[in-house]
DNA sequence: TCATAAATCCCCCAAATAGGGGGATACTAT
DNA sequence: ATAGTATCCCCCTATTTGGGGGATTTATGA
């Protein structure tokens, strides 16, 4: 497992891009193979260097990072996306993992943690800085003060399911009338009058 | 921000009841003010202890560790709950995270990176294990090898959310029976008839 | 003890919805 | 050229939904 990490960085920012490139090559283990300033840049040759690890910025000029995880992946499915970026926003977040990227770093990241987070991705990890840590957190968190009862709070959850009242009174075991009761509930305590809504709500408020 | 960090720890085994203790009491600006070998022990005298942070276990006597994390959050809701364990179940985790537990640590975590992590929960942020990370960030990551068009997955996000037809075709501005093929195409291609058989398809298989 | 919430079940009704058929056309990329 | 995608059109019926109106039992707390 002594292996040198190959590792290429597509930032935008020459005098940042210099800088990791120094840090991280001056490291022992760990070699930088590429640096490119765009995706449109990296595309071309990105796939002959075979780096273990992409360091992405996100704000780049053309096809943006986010846009560029997926491309990259289908380049080198078995390369480690790492995020490397000032962005802070939950669905910037959201859409990098759900595109791919194996972990997120912000800009203010101490170097050594970068050079940390290189060879934690590369062994199965997903590093992630502190305060984007907090947000992944707290995006599986429920609302602990729902107004539903556990019974509404699991039928609305079915209902999320995208399952009829007639597949819900069988799953839960209890009457068709019943599964209708809980749900005139359901609307009345969140005031709405249809599954979409209902849902809707839900989700915004971590009901379910 | 020099105060010191009181700790209460729920752990039934007493050897690691006692080291952790022993470990966390020692460090500057660390005070264990208290330690329970279950949440029914605990749960008589932890609000008067009122600790900044509770290390928790998960495989307790009695009340099991996830569904105490609500009780221990009403009791205290300003305290931050740091899951300590041998359980690396995806289920558990999100389970863990979903009942408000704001970081999770497996026991084969270095002591320095538990105490470095009580510090990290106070201060906002969600410390996890390594793996732990690993989990959560995949739970993200979306199937970059869909069946389904974009428009296809779009349309069955919809559906996710309860849209009818109508609804989603007022959305996208398209003829609802354009929208009735896409939703034929992708019962098609997912091999399903029904709403929920769809999503539940799709969810297994991270397509939305 | 008395009120409240929760969970269960029952009836009426009309309108909307879903899903199964059968198509067509135009654009795009391979 | 062929396949996939996105768009739109028609037929049909059974299911589902949501709005009314109830009732009963069991906890739980004030």
């Amino acid at each position: 497992m002594a292996r040198t990490i190959k590792v290429s960085i597509i930032e935008d920012d020459e005098t940042l891009r210099d800088g990791y490139a120094f840090l991280i090559g001056a490291t022992e283990g760990y070699d930088v193979i590429s640096t490119y300033c765009s995706y449109d840049e990296a595309s071309k040759k990105i796939a002959t260097d075979k780096p273990d690890v992409i360091l992405l910025d996100i704000e780049l000029p053309g096809v943006n990072g986010i846009d560029a995880i997926p491309k990259l992946k289908k380049l080198l499915p078995n390369c480690y996306v790492l995020i490397l970026t000032v962005y802070e926003s939950e669905k910037q977040i959201f859409n990098a993992l759900a595109n791919g990227a194996s972990g997120y770093l912000t800009k203010n990241t101490p170097s050594t943690k970068i050079i940390e987070s290189i060879k934690e991705v590369r062994e199965g990890g997903g590093p992630m800085s502190i305060n984007i840590a907090r947000l992944v957190i707290r995006s599986f968190q429920k609302n602990q003060e729902s107004p539903l009862s556990k019974r509404e709070t699991q039928i609305l959850e079915l209902i999320g399911e995208g399952k009829s009242r007639a597949q819900i009174a069988n799953e839960l075991f209890i009457d068709l009338e019943t599964v209708r009761s809980h749900i005139k509930n359901i609307y009345l305590k969140l005031d709405v009058n249809s599954r979409a809504d209902a849902i809707k709500l839900a989700r915004q408020n971590k009901l379910i």
